[in-house]
DNA sequence: GTTAGCAGCGTTTTT
DNA sequence: CGCTGCTAAC
């Protein structure tokens, strides 16, 4: 900016119009709607804008980012643009790459509060007592690590769990409180005690070098405060500050935010008050009228156009949404078609449910009446719990179904690849007494509980690392017997991985295939024969895979614990199993809201925990569930459901009776015809109904206000395609891979025999999984599973 | 020191 | 029901 011509000062003064910036090389300009042009335009000075669910938000945005490079208004590394996900952020930089024509690779700053935080704080750790190098403690290692403060202070971990801490300490970081800041009426917390032991456990985590996920911003935060050049020399080096999701931005975030920005104002906040569905992580809606207040003048845009939707789907989101009071406001159109209602339907239990919903999806893979076909990629089914998954699981596996899951055990906190990541970490940085802990006795080496805590005493009274308390009880025989021999191969062998580590231009690849090998980690699980041990050994070699996106191991270490996310994205046509949360931003054709039942959904905890605004919470939960949906919306409840082993009744959700009669259609669940709902329960004989005890309930199920409406309302359509019958296919090429009497292994299930063939389904005896039928390709021969390769 | 077997417990959602 | 953590035996 500082050699400007007149033509360039004009620019900045005035928006170029449309015709002008697309003849420049501006076409990302001319497709978009009045209000996201000016939403992409409105450059200086804080901006909010409030965009509805399917209204071209990530569009807006992506073209804003645009438009600040191309008019010259900011180079790559002066936009600090944020998501709450990795997956947001990688979207917004390959549309930003498209529209600009280029790798968006030059924009450094553009990623999650969480990936930004670490950026920032290993450039200045020491400023807050770390080194530059520390490690990230994920959920598991910071509860670990909280027990052995609590156990050390003599309080009952069954009555005063661990984790319970855990959860505190974050609430309290989510709200900026250090230490010290944490307010007197808190004071009570965990039985007295909770700042007390915060504050040890800040000071511990200091001493490990290891910082938590809440410290990522709060750290930043105290550099900030603390420091007013480093501060200053981020205000002028960030001079366009854009938030996306910004409803569920916490008050640590919204304080970083507002530091970073409150010298030149330029912040543009996008986010949906309608969409805030992270309270209980301590988001604050109310920071979006916070910003009113700190940013005055604010200007405001709203994108109101749905593009995403059919009519329908888009009026019942709508309609029931507008049983939460306080909302902004805002009211969402689409000049696209009416298309189908949403779907309705109740069943007698989970299974059944499960059941129904694996053939709907194939019945629309193969296309309908009504519709036209749609790949198994466009179609998701979305939960509110992720214990709900299971019943889709076991179904659709044995079926054949393929399905992914979304948002199970993340990648990086799965067991191996923890123990694997403690390997390396050791390898780099040998004082990494964390690390160490993890891994000395995995696999076994014959060093206990009680030898790792005369290995603790030695380093509390030598002040050393508990490497060096290692080589040192072994050198003056402190340590006697089996474990002090292997123990002190550990330490050698961690010796001279340390020192490849050293080497400039080192094959980190081959070092942690040698890491993995020599200490005997892998051959522990290729010994394993438990269902598990082939998966796990498939993760270790993606691990080593992953290795080839970074020169070396530091380099991996420093970012894997915050880029693993694991939509890992393979080719395949699947269904997509995830949770309501998980699914947040994303859309798809054809979209199944299974287990709206009170309790569940909304969830029972989360009404006794927050009342009305957990409620609110929950409902708006639904909404984002109905608005992923751009085709088709399947709601359904069961009437009868496990939990905990135990058969238990269920009343559909209060939601369902919120949605708008005239954008639903209620669907006649299977195994009903002729009788019908509606007298109440009559006619209802589902198979499997003699194995439910309280059969009392299910009168109930269909009696209340919402469902006796909806009904007479139903239309006549029984479902939206007659079932097929599925006839056995006998194909004699298909089945010879397996005899009655064989040995198999499943991936999921384990080992088993099998005990029938019918076609190409097999009726398999698992060892621990019990009796299953399964297709027969998911199979593969016992003696095969032995071998699977790292 | 390790392992098997049992008791007791719990499931909301996540960077 | 399935997992974790504890106890009792190897």
């Amino acid at each position: 900016m500082s050699s400007t011509s007149d033509a360039e000062a004009f620019e900045a003064a005035v928006p170029l119009s449309q015709r002008a910036l697309a003849a420049r090389g501006a076409p990302y300009l001319a497709d978009l709607n009045p209000a996201q042009r000016e939403a992409v335009e409105a450059l200086d000075g804080p901006v909010r804008m409030l965009a509805g669910a399917g209204t071209g938000k990530t569009k807006a945005l992506t073209a804003r980012i645009a438009h600040l490079l191309v008019t010259g208004r900011a180079r790559p590394n002066e936009i600090l643009a944020v998501t709450f996900t990795n997956k947001a952020a990688r979207e917004m930089k390959d549309r930003v790459g498209r529209l600009i024509g280029q790798a968006a690779e030059g924009m450094p700053w553009m990623g999650t509060f969480h990936s930004i935080g670490v950026k920032l704080l290993r450039r200045h750790a020491e400023l807050v007592g770390l080194k530059s190098n520390f490690t990230i403690l994920d959920t598991d290692d910071q509860v670990r690590l909280l027990r052995q403060l609590i156990l050390a202070e003599n309080i009952d971990e069954k009555r005063w769990p661990p984790r319970m801490l855990a959860g505190l300490i974050d609430n309290w970081k989510n709200r900026a409180w250090t230490p010290d800041k944490v307010p007197s009426a808190e004071a009570s917390a965990f039985n007295f005690r909770g700042t007390e032991i915060y504050a040890a456990y800040q000071e511990r985590l200091r001493t490990l070098n290891a910082v938590d996920f809440g410290d990522l911003l709060l750290h930043c935060l105290t550099i900030f405060r603390g420091h007013g050049d480093v501060l200053e020399q981020y205000q002028r080096w960030f001079r366009f500050i854009l938030v996306d999701e910004y409803q569920d931005t916490n008050v640590a975030q919204y304080l970083w935010l507002r530091l970073l920005a409150q010298a030149h104002r330029n912040i543009c906040c996008v986010g949906d008050d309608d969409q805030s569905i992270y309270g209980w992580r301590g988001a604050e809606v109310g920071n979006i009228l916070r910003f009113e207040k700190d940013f005055p003048g604010a200007r405001v845009i709203r994108l109101e156009q749905n593009y995403r939707s059919t009519g329908h789907i888009l009026a019942a989101a709508s309609g029931l949404i507008a049983a939460n009071a306080g909302r902004l406001g805002k009211t969402l159109w689409t000049a696209g078609a009416a298309g189908e209602k949403v779907r309705l339907i109740g069943h007698w239990d989970g299974e059944e449910e499960a059941r129904w919903i694996g053939e709907e999806v194939e019945a629309i893979q193969r296309g309908t009446r009504h519709m036209e076909p749609v790949s198994l990629n466009g179609q998701a089914i979305l939960v509110r719990a992720s214990h709900q998954m299971r019943a889709f699981e076991d179904r659709f596996l044995s079926i054949g179904l393929p399905y992914r899951v979304i948002g199970g055990p993340r990648f990086y906190e799965r067991q191996e690849i923890r123990d694997a990541m403690a390997y390396l970490r050791l390898a780099v940085s040998p004082d990494d007494d964390l690390a160490f802990e993890r891994v000395v006795n995995v696999p076994k080496r014959g060093l206990g509980e009680k030898a790792q805590a005369g290995l603790a005493r030695i380093a509390r009274e030598n002040g050393s690392t508990l490497l060096d308390a290692a080589r040192a009880a072994v050198a003056t025989g402190r340590l006697t017997g089996k474990g002090a021999g292997q123990l002190r191969q550990f330490c050698e062998a961690v010796d001279r991985w340390h020192r490849e580590t050293l080497v400039p231009g080192y094959d980190h690849i081959r070092l942690a295939e040698a890491i993995l090998e020599e200490s005997g980690y892998t051959g522990m699980w290729q010994e394993d024969k438990t269902p598990e041990a082939p998966g796990r050994l498939e993760n270790l070699k993606e691990l080593i895979e992953a290795l080839e996106g970074f020169d070396n191991l530091q380099g991996f270490l420093e970012h894997v614990s915050l880029i693993m996310d694991n939509d890992s994205e393979d080719a395949e046509e699947k269904v997509t199993i995830m949770t309501l949360h998980a699914a947040k931003g994303l859309e798809f054709p054809v979209v199944f809201l299974p287990g709206w039942e009170d309790g569940l959904f909304p969830s029972q905890r989360s009404m006794d925990e927050s009342g009305l605004s957990g409620l609110e919470e929950e409902r708006r939960l639904a909404y984002v569930g109905i608005t992923r949906a751009e085709r088709l919306c399947t709601i359904s409840f069961a009437g009868n459901r496990r939990v905990y082993g135990q058969w238990q009744s269920a009343l559909p959700s209060r939601f369902i009776d919120e949605l708008p009669a005239a954008d639903v259609e209620v669907l006649t669940p299977p195994g009903l015809y002729g009788g019908g709902f509606g007298a109440a329960g009559a006619g209802f004989a589902a198979p499997g109904a003699s194995t439910i005890e309280d059969r009392a309930s299910r009168a109930d199920v269909y009696n209340s206000p919402g469902w006796q409406r909806m009904q007479r309302n139903a239309g006549s359509r029984p479902l939206s395609q007659p079932r097929e019958a599925r006839h056995v296919v006998i194909d004699l090429d298909a089945v010879p891979a397996f005899a009655e009497g064989d040995r198999v292994f499943h991936r999921k299930f384990g080992y088993g025999t099998v005990e029938a063939i019918e076609g190409d389904k097999l009726e398999v005896s698992f060892d621990k999984a019990g009796v299953k039928h399964v297709v027969a390709g998911f199979v593969v021969a016992a003696e095969a599973a032995d071998d699977i390769p790292f």
